[in-house]
DNA sequence: TGGCATTTCTGAGTCAACCTCATAGGCTGA
DNA sequence: TCAGCCTATGAGGTTGACTCAGAAATGCCA
């Protein structure tokens, strides 16, 4: 079947079947481990024969990033795109760290299809993709500290890490937990992460008194709440109640 | 020249030689990418014969497993040894974040060489030993919570994917700038990330007083409530009614 | 020590997958 | 319609993981 329909110019037809190879090597790693899929099967599957998917694509390693990148670059325009609808950072934060984990577990293939040899070249594509697509949280980040809203006694850098690192090492860690795990692990992990970000986890030594008693408190309500809200997100899991993300938004303003 | 000394019973003849051969290959992953070293390679190296490797590993991909798994059992046993001897929650965490990621940086090649297969299969080999790697940590956080050094509200594993997600990227990104990188950026990691773990990044809205921080917090469980509850109103409307249409999944496949 | 049985080792050969290249096919412009 | 050029093809080259029949070493016993 080959994928092309009817494309006039030369421009048309030589995208169209980039986009044919391209959208054959995404299906098949998504479905099978890299190594697993063949050239001749990517071929096969984009209607074309071995040779002519290395007339668009220097070679299989090359294919593979090329797959990445597109799937970065959508990511990055959904999170800048996400970025500027929302003014409040926290918030921001919240729906960079909800956008990115959830894209990950949805195309779970990116985090391991990945050949190391991606990252490992220094200064290579897969870095300066990652650059592109950090640099929209390190802009809220910013603006963030600009606005007072954002301690600035901890390195960007180091954030960045944190960040990202805590949602790509749960986003593993939920795939890899053997049962088939969903987007509310995700969501667990993103209000675990927001939570540590806003107050920190270890208690300070002692005195404060009235600082602690006065947040533990609130703790114990917000505490409370969120179990609440785990309980019902199964209630919603199990009963298939569809609920469009603006709704989990309270009244705001 | 076989790098077997004077073994004299048969399992000491065993065990130099698998011992030859991890180590062989070890030292080649350390050195170039896993793809790039051939059995063939492995194998001069161990002073063996190709065919003699596949006695003693079943397949490359075990042989890299093996290897890995050296890797993190000698991990794990510092981990825990670094541990015991000290006593306060914060400095044990702070030990073993710089451990993690100064053993990470060191043998940087862990980090590349992983193929995705090693962490693809749910329940796999690389799954159980990351367990008993991050068992200490979770040992740690119990222990602190118990004497209430750590607040409760977060769970485990969050905390954990956290703590570790932050120090792989951290090291990820430190090999990777370009740059030979030395071990104070880990250090630096480490000591943005414990300052995070102690206080957070995210400012209360107004730093002056406690009265508007904590306004707006009740703002935050306000609405969180208020959220809470219109969906609340929805499950029931929808399960008490009838439970006719009971799927209304978002896009499926 | 010599001879036989068993275990261990070997490396040439098989197979599979990436990649190449000589040839075939089709599009364009006169 | 046809020459010229660009694109596509798939059989074949090359490489590297893995196998296996035979060689070598080791153990055992008299």
């Amino acid at each position: 079947m080959p994928a092309t329909g009817k494309a006039k110019t030369r421009r048309q037809r030589v995208e169209a079947r980039e986009g044919a190879i391209l959208r054959s090597a995404a299906e098949l790693f998504a479905r099978h481990e890299v190594d697993a899929v063949t050239m001749g099967a990517i071929a096969r599957r984009a209607g074309v024969a071995e040779g002519t998917v290395y007339l668009y694509f220097e070679s299989k390693v090359a294919l593979v990033h090329a797959v990445v990148e597109a799937f970065y670059s959508g990511l990055t325009e959904q999170a800048a795109a996400g970025v500027r609808k929302i003014r409040d950072t926290r918030r921001r934060l919240e729906f960079l760290a909800e956008h990115h984990v959830t894209r990950l577990i949805e195309q779970r293939y990116i985090l391991f299809a990945f050949p190391g040899k991606s990252l490992s070249e220094p200064d290579g594509e897969a870095y300066r993709l990652n650059r592109t697509y950090v640099a929209v949280f390190d802009d809220v980040i910013r603006e963030g500290v600009d606005r007072g809203e954002i301690r600035d006694d901890v390195p960007l850098w180091v954030l960045r890490d944190m960040f990202y690192g805590s949602l790509e090492y749960a986003a593993r860690t939920s795939l890899l937990g053997g049962k088939q795990r969903d987007r509310r692990d995700g969501r667990r992990a993103v209000r675990g992460l927001m939570a540590v970000l806003e107050r920190g986890v270890i208690r300070p030594k002692s005195d404060e008194t009235v600082e602690l008693a006065r947040s533990s408190t609130m703790e114990g309500i917000t505490a409370r709440l969120e179990s609440v809200a785990d309980r019902l997100e199964l209630v919603e899991a199990r009963t298939g109640t569809a609920r469009s993300r603006a709704s989990r938004r309270a009244p705001g303003k």
